[in-house]
DNA sequence: CAGCTATATAACCGAATCAGAATACTGGCC
DNA sequence: GGCCAGTATTCTGATTCGGTTATATAGCTG
């Protein structure tokens, strides 16, 4: 569920936002153009994740990023990151032939 | 289009089969269990977000990982693994403080 | 050139996705 | 209790997506 979470746009948004702080719904209409409703459902696709926590401050529900879940990503990322570091290696190398 | 071509499991598939070698579509068929066009859709998505190039070899094509473009979500991903990495030092700190 | 292999594209289909409008639920406030 | 604010859920429609089958294209090979 983690890379379909993460490929729409304004999931990512709203997870850039969280980043600063915790915010209320209400906080992240506001900021997004679409309707509350909207964003209420991506917040589910986010809790679903294990992306965002809820809790209830009066009517209000403050939601906060759990950036734990992409550490999987982070693991997904690390051979092809071997790769373009090697390939960086590679660059370097060659740069250090010329001199 | 990086992380729309990252959700479908078929399509990161096809990358860590790619990231051992390069590899003709048959090839690739032969592993995942769909249909030689799906494969043929799939690598068009992937060469459309720059993951993928091919070269011709006879009747064949032979794709190739092309792993820049994660570069951007390692750049995404950089500021929630300072959430983490920091979080993890606040165990670390409060480990240190029981002995 | 006829036929085979490898791949891409087109046409089509069902399921999933994303958006908005309407509605339901919940907690504070008079 | 009646009302308002804040949020979630339901319903609906348009679009996209991932798959298959059928077809087109290109390069061997006999």
């Amino acid at each position: 569920m983690l890379f379909e979470a993460l490929a729409d746009g304004n999931r990512r948004r709203i997870l850039d936002l969280l980043l600063e702080r915790e915010r209320p719904v209400h906080d992240l209409v506001g900021v997004l153009r679409v309707s509350q409703p909207a964003v209420s459902k991506h917040l589910r696709v986010l809790r679903e994740a294990g992306l965002v926590t809820s809790r209830v401050d009066a009517q209000r529900r403050l939601y906060r990023l759990r950036a734990e879940p992409l550490h999987q990503l982070d693991d997904w990322l690390a051979p092809y990151r071997a790769t373009w570091e090697s390939r960086l290696d590679a660059l370097e190398n060659h740069l250090e032939d010329m001199t």
